[in-house]
DNA sequence: TCCCTTATGCTAAAAATACAGCATTTTTTT
DNA sequence: AAAAAAATGCTGTATTTTTAGCATAAGGGA
């Protein structure tokens, strides 16, 4: 049962705008249908949105409940397991499971952008561990 | 015309086979149509795997070139920008857009299992930038 | 050469998704 | 307590995706 579920959610198992509803699920923590919408790209209709919902909570990948009136859906896989399994499929797409790979093209100027700040931020998020 | 293709390949608009080949692909370098079959999850026929590569041709996703009587198909986009942006995907979707956030997932062993050599070669993969 | 295997191209149709519109229910406001 | 506003649920249809099946071409051996 929770496996159907990891399958779905982690195997790429979903359709186009499932994705893109799961998305803006993980990215905001929680949402109204009506944001949602707002956040969806070629949007469309408000009533669409809510069946998508619907569906989604039918297949058990989202959970709702009720703030005053509204409906506010959330994710049903926390989203540490979702994001360690967008990571592994990641790393195995692209860096052949290797993490290291993955911080070097995070850190080449060539693959992201980023400023100094951030790669100190990196240099000590590294210092805590290891 | 290129920016079409980087919505369809960035922006999440492919479907779930489309995406499943496409990764492969990915991992592959390159593939035939056989080999895409051999790798697909809950695999369909020989036939509609040649189809959907047909479509994703079609669409200018993949490419295609004889080997002897093979025909032998590649992603369309360079690795490079598929990864960029999967990674920047995956930045926003669970790390707030954060790259430091996404090394400190990296190296938390709740997260993800990394030996000390890995994280080792993490370091030293710091040590050679920033 | 005559098969057999391995490919490809095409077509049609089943299955899954996505969508809008309307009817209904609940909440708020006047 | 009626009207207006805001949400939900449902239903039918259009669109997209996924699939199988068949016809055909090319290469390799018996």
């Amino acid at each position: 049962m929770e496996n159907v579920l990891m399958n779905r959610l982690e195997k790429g198992h979903m359709s186009r705008r499932e994705r893109q509803i799961m998305d803006i699920l993980y990215r905001r923590g929680q949402a109204s249908a009506k944001e949602v919408l707002g956040d969806l790209p070629d949007p469309p209709s408000y009533s669409a949105v809510r069946a998508l919902m619907a569906t989604l909570e039918g297949k058990g990948m989202v959970t709702h409940s009720k703030e005053s009136r509204r409906y506010i859906y959330k994710p049903a896989i926390t989203e540490k397991r979702a994001r360690r399994s967008a990571m592994s499929n990641l790393l195995s797409t692209f860096f052949e499971g290797r993490p290291e790979k993955m911080v070097a093209a995070l850190l080449d100027p060539k693959d992201m952008q980023l400023d100094k700040k951030e790669i100190e931020k990196i240099r000590n998020a590294l210092e805590e561990k290891g």
